[in-house]
DNA sequence: CGAATTTGACCGGCGC
DNA sequence: GCGCCGGTCAAATTCG
């Protein structure tokens, strides 16, 4: 696992990966700033002059609840998906939600809520606190890599996260969860008397 | 031996 | 209607 040192303290604060996920955008925060003047997502949500903020656990929540706020939600994924992919809103290279959120807005259908993210990692699956059970594997059109698709083994609970590597750059995992927990991460003992806060911020929570 | 993974088949949406 | 494609299923296989 490669340390790039993007996630300082602060930024952990923000964005509370597990302590070996590493966030990793190609752009810089900085870089994520400039979208603002055209930033989609004043219209549904808190007014914000900063894209990065949305990136914040706590504003991530509102639009990832809520069923009509679907559409502000696939804009925040095309932002990643442009910029921290590096894929334009008519590139079907990827099949990352952003993109996708074209069609979902056509058929207005309700689809669960999506969040994904780049990581660099050795690893495919990346320790999120949670237990996934694999149930398909494809090799998706026009890249080298097959995605993998993962189900929660928790019963009752139907998130699915898919994991694929980046074309250009092999190091880069893409994480897509779909859907929210309906239930604590798994961990085991140990982890429980290390740090029992651990992964209480974690994503959905 | 039960659980997890693999992998080809199948299905539904979409574009032509 | 047909073919392509992404996503899922489920039988076979592997793993612990």
């Amino acid at each position: 696992m490669l340390n790039q040192g993007f996630l300082d303290d602060h930024e952990m604060g923000l964005f509370p990966f597990p302590s070996n996920m590493i966030s990793l955008p190609l752009d810089s925060p900085q870089t994520l700033k400039s979208l603002s003047p055209s930033n989609p997502l004043s219209q549904h949500s808190k007014p914000s002059q900063d894209c990065t903020s949305h990136f914040q656990a706590s504003q991530l929540l509102p639009l990832q609840t809520s069923n009509t706020n679907y559409c502000a939600w696939g804009e925040v994924s095309e932002i990643i998906s442009n910029k921290i992919l590096g894929v334009s809103r008519d590139d079907h290279l990827l099949g990352v939600s952003g993109i996708k959120m074209k069609k979902f807005k056509s058929r207005r259908k309700v689809r669960e809520p999506r969040f994904c993210f780049k990581t660099m990692s050795d690893v495919d699956v990346l320790d999120d606190g949670y237990r996934w059970r694999k149930y398909g594997q494809k090799v998706v059109k026009n890249t080298q890599h097959p995605r993998s698709y993962y189900r929660c083994t928790q019963e009752s609970c139907r998130v699915k996260k898919r994991v694929e590597r980046l074309a250009e750059d092999p190091r880069m995992v893409i994480t897509t969860y779909e859907g929210r927990h309906a239930h604590s991460p798994s961990m085991n003992e140990e982890d429980l008397e290390v740090n029992p806060s651990k992964f209480n911020s974690f994503f959905w929570l």
